[in-house]
DNA sequence: CTGTATCCTTAGGGATACTG
DNA sequence: CAGTATCCCTAAGGATACAG
């Protein structure tokens, strides 16, 4: 299926972002990679939030489209893809990481590892300096 | 209209934030009140990426009912609507401030204000207490 | 000006079956 | 396992008219 790109609605930053990435799907497929090292189709059905077998298909086809992931082909097994985070996604961690300490914070009922989030709320931009470098040794 | 809330999908914070403002509008009200200093709905209406009154009712409803902004019916004026952020919605400053950054860094064709976006990126501790007094204050 | 309401269309999404 | 395809329903959203 071919899809229609949607065109943007003004030269707004964040109304840019939000044309790609506003929606309730997109954002955790970008954290099962940055942070789970998930990399295969299956990995990304097995979230707790369940996505639905569509829903993944389309959404990896656009973040792709979008210059977020990579699909690297693997012939050796069988036509199976490996997706992994482009470096404009990864520049993401930033957002990913504030959205993690609002909603530990805000959410009541959060289940947030809380180890993680006082390291990140201490050593922001060690936290993001490791974890750029675990994407950029693969 | 009564909306029964959606049900959370899972513990996970980004999960938590994506389930109150993972759609294409909310955010832009948000910037609006932190930014502009809009806080009556036809200010909102006036933004470059026209929002539908139906759509901007709604979601004024759901940020109140999420606790991010406020209501001020003010009888003076005969019943007109006076929006305000609430702690919880001026919380999300980092994360806007960084979809900023990502958005005016990424987008080619942005429209963003670079000298703000410069500023952000070289005092971003201060914009945020400024834009935080800005708010108090009021 | 601040909303509500209605109509209608499209996009999002859940469930499930199916194919290489 | 890694997707595609289909069915079907609901939510999102645009346009516009209307009310206090």
């Amino acid at each position: 299926m071919s899809r229609a790109k949607p065109a943007r609605r003004s030269g707004c930053p964040i109304s840019y972002t939000l044309d790609l990435l506003g929606d309730k799907w997109s954002l955790l497929v970008i954290r099962d990679l940055m942070f789970f090292g998930k990399r295969r189709y299956g990995e990304f059905l097995e979230s707790a939030e369940g996505i639905a077998t569509n829903i993944l298909a389309d959404r990896l086809e656009r973040l792709e489209g979008a210059g977020l992931i990579t699909r690297n082909e693997d012939s050796a097994t069988g036509g199976k893809g490996e997706y992994a985070l482009t470096a404009k996604g990864l520049d993401l961690l930033p957002v990913v990481l504030e959205l993690i300490l609002w909603g530990a914070h805000h959410d009541p009922k959060t289940g947030a590892p809380m180890e993680f989030v006082r390291r990140v709320k201490r050593d922001r931009d060690a936290v993001i300096k490791e974890i750029r470098a675990r994407h950029e040794n693969r």
